[in-house]
DNA sequence: AATATAATTGATAATCATTATCGATAAATG
DNA sequence: CATTTATCGATAATGATTATCAATTATATT
């Protein structure tokens, strides 16, 4: 798949992409930021550097093999894209990231289509709040 | 409003915080950033600096005067929370920003509550894609 | 209204994520 | 195997944001 698509836009297959595309696959769901993915890919590919990893997201994203998520922090947070569409839950106070399968996107996206001209390619969506622990800890 | 929200928690009137408000009001729903914000206060308040801009913004986004707006930017953006929730509809070609009325966050909103036992304060939600105008100009 | 206090401010420097640069390396093609 | 050119990693540069701190000012109190 990884190979497939990159050469399709005439990007070259090397060990270093195929290293942090693991990375993103073995993560799957949990949001990762560039400097994440740099210490998880090392493991897999030693020699990395982080501008590679910069480098390699922004094309990924171009490709659609993976997706920004905002997560109101200072970095930049990425995931894979496995089509599935689900949301976040991201705790103000400890910083937690939830999963909420549920996505509504879908139909938004309906609605942007039939009631205007924007070709929509790609979203981002967060809620957040404060999770469980935060409530009852007190931490709210 | 801004006055009572801001004493409510203690925090002080002043005359950059009002300035900054007019701005975000003037200026409703459309995303600024920190920048922009501290150019066009500067008209209301010429001495007004840029720290106390990213410094006002955190408060009035604490307060919930204001909310965060992604747009896949370098920079933060912010608009003032009306209430109403929209959407934002952000052309990757030309960076436009288009208002999007409906919003299903309500619905999504409600599914947390009823699903989970986090506690929902605030979202931020954004669809990327190309306006019209781009997909003419064939710059898609 | 004058005073005491503590929050707020603006200028400056410091931080840190991201991007640009560039010579060296390695993937693709024939 | 050789050629071409994308890709790489190290380093420096950029630019948004944050920390610091002395001066100012909003607020409560007298």
């Amino acid at each position: 798949m990884l190979r497939k698509r990159l050469r399709s836009r005439g990007y070259r297959v090397t060990p270093q992409r195929e290293a942090i595309y693991d990375v993103l696959k073995d993560s799957e769901g949990k949001p990762l930021c560039p400097e994440d993915i740099y210490e998880l890919a090392l493991e897999r590919y030693p020699d990395l550097g982080l501008t590679t990893v910069y480098r390699t997201m922004e094309i990924f994203c171009e490709l659609g093999l993976a997706q920004h998520v905002h997560l109101h922090e200072d970095a930049q947070y990425y995931e894979i894209n496995t089509g599935k569409n689900h949301h976040h839950l991201v705790c103000n106070s400890c910083g937690s990231v939830e999963i909420l399968e549920a996505c509504l996107i879908d139909d938004l996206k309906k609605l942007v289509r039939d009631d205007s001209d924007f070709l929509v390619t790609s979203h981002c969506m967060s809620l957040f709040g404060y999770c469980p622990g935060c409530l009852e800890g007190g931490k709210a």
